[in-house]
DNA sequence: TATGAATGAGAGTTCATTCAT
DNA sequence: TATGAATGAACTCTCATTCAT
């Protein structure tokens, strides 16, 4: 397999499992297999590798939701299309992990062209997607598809990090006191797709 | 002023601007005026004075937000309701930055007794404010109150990240194509809650 | 009690279990019940503690050693002598630790003046049991006595020093291997100093 | 040169100087021409340096004395046995000074098992040449030849201790009073060693 | 006399990154 | 292309000592 692959698989694996801060440049050669050197030969800092796997993990996942959504003729209810997106969202643990740290990880580090390219890209397939979110729910006016699917954005963030768990989190949330705080991830995240859909589908706002 | 203030002053304005991995003990100890060894006598992590800043901040909005929930009488409309909200998130950019790292920040060394008081007390004010929100908004069943809070808290987590700058972010932004990218935190936030709301008033969703 | 005795009792009872470099003036102050600042009152270094507890120890032990001999009427036996000897170390446990360390701590963050004040004190005691070695022990020639107590002292340093146990030392003894580094103090310090008796009583040396 | 050996060799100078707790890895670093970074490559702890000093000057000393002993044919008169011994010795300062420390140091932050290894090699050594011990001294019985270089350990651990010298030390033993502490390590080694020896070959100890 | 909050230099250690091979 | 030894700045944290109260 090729060593830059080899690198963002052990990239990945470990940014799932640790987060950013704690994943260092030994571990991830060790991982991968190769030297420390050649990562370097690949990605030139560790914000890259994580922006590259960000890149990949977005843009699976997206081509994924924008060929589902396109084989849709007509128009769909809410609860049709919230099925299509869960659907989209099966197995993609890696990118929810990856989502909560990307905006961290954003910010430090790298350089204005790396974050443009990042940009411009997840840029590109959301305005696709979002024309076709428009198209097939059709009490959305133009311009809302976008703001719908930055919305959902923000939730998958907002969710993934708050059910986020760590060794010392799992203690916590077994004290049976804790148990309001014991979120599941993809129930959460639904509901509260649904709710916004359904807002702005029914809802008295202009 | 004593001390200890000082360095949660020192550290609440370093952590908005720079986030919590890039600030170091040496600098809150600049920041605040003390010496290092000082931050010690008051905070042994450097987590612990994260923790501390945000049951401040969070404590204090909460307090507010309930107090203002209670001079209601009788119930409200959505739009009302988040007119409240809104008034109670005036003023509160410290917050918003705190909560985007809060969730990163619980998962490192700290101590499970330190995030079992900061949770127990933050499940607490969490769960009044809930109580107050079931009554104002009578279209909410029993429970739905705490489920709604908990969405609300993953929609502040997830804009505010969203939302987060940075030089390098700034940059980014100033470039015309990256406008779809130029959020408003409160312009989100709120038409994000407005929908939530919408959407469980008038929702079809069991 | 006076304080300066509250903080000396502290102090011995913390350098016996825990060596010089790992007991903190914090840790005294703690165990005597006073402030770390009224240490300074009477102390105006850690070692200069650790010297006054040297002095103390050493001082009773040598004012004792040299009472028993000053009963003696006649000469004495090796034998006999060692048997006095063993007697007037009978629960001098602090010492030997004490005794242990002094060598390294004289040397570090002292004044001349506390040094010289040291030894000096010390060495009048020495002297003074010297003489009454040499009468007690009559092949002895004039100075031998010196010499004498002068290879004891480096005998209980050393042996001190090799029979010094640490939770670590303690599990390797456990291990059947490492039996033979399985020291006890007093028979081999008494076993050494009858050696050395008998070698200046019999031997051919000139 | 290679870069652990330039560190083994600043580190031996150091601590032969300055003793143990008074030298820092900056320092070390800073005299062996190398990055601090450099020494951990190496070297996971102060101490792991230490320990991989003392085995080689130990080892290298306890390897010299058996091949001197290894080509006696016959017995040995005492005198004959200590000046051997004492050819050993010569050019050893380094050997001395580490041996004062060892059992200090072996007692804080080091593993077990680095201890273990640490005693093993020189169990093997010392059995070794405590074999030959006993048949050079025909005097001896069987087990004492190990007794014997214990206690010749103990006293080069004490008298290496009590003639430490630090700058302080060297301004008292200037005072012509303080001449009784004015000992020569090997002058009084030597002669103790003697004494024990023949104290072993003529004494009436059972 | 007694306090203990405050100090600040310096400790050991880590790790992203470089570069000679 | 691939290596991994070397770097050194930066980190968190400690503690003997001081001094205003």
């Amino acid at each position: 397999m090729a060593r830059r692959i080899k690198v963002l698989n052990a990239a990945s694996s470990l940014f799932t499992e640790a987060g950013f801060f704690d994943v260092s440049m030994s571990m991830i050669a060790k991982k991968a297999g190769v030297a420390k050197g050649t990562i370097y030969l690949y990605f030139s800092t560790k914000e890259e590798i994580f922006l590259a796997l960000c890149t990949d993990e977005l843009g699976i996942w997206l081509l994924h939701l924008e060929s589902q959504l396109s084989t849709v003729t007509g128009v769909l209810e809410n609860e049709q299309f919230i099925a299509i997106l869960r659907k989209s969202f099966e197995g993609r643990d890696v990118m929810y992990r990856l989502i909560a740290l990307m905006h961290l990880v954003l910010e430090k580090n790298v350089s204005l062209q790396e974050v443009l390219d990042f940009k411009r890209n997840l840029l590109e397939l959301t305005v696709k997607i979002s024309d076709r979110v428009e198209i097939v729910l059709p009490y959305l006016e133009k311009g809302d598809g976008l703001a719908l699917m930055t919305t959902f954005h923000s939730l998958v963030v907002g969710w993934s990090q708050m059910t986020e768990t760590s060794p010392i989190m799992e203690k916590v949330l077994e004290i049976p006191e804790m148990a309001p705080f014991k979120f599941d991830m993809q129930d959460n995240l639904f509901r509260s797709f649904r709710l916004v859909l359904d807002g702005a589908k029914y809802g008295d706002q202009k």
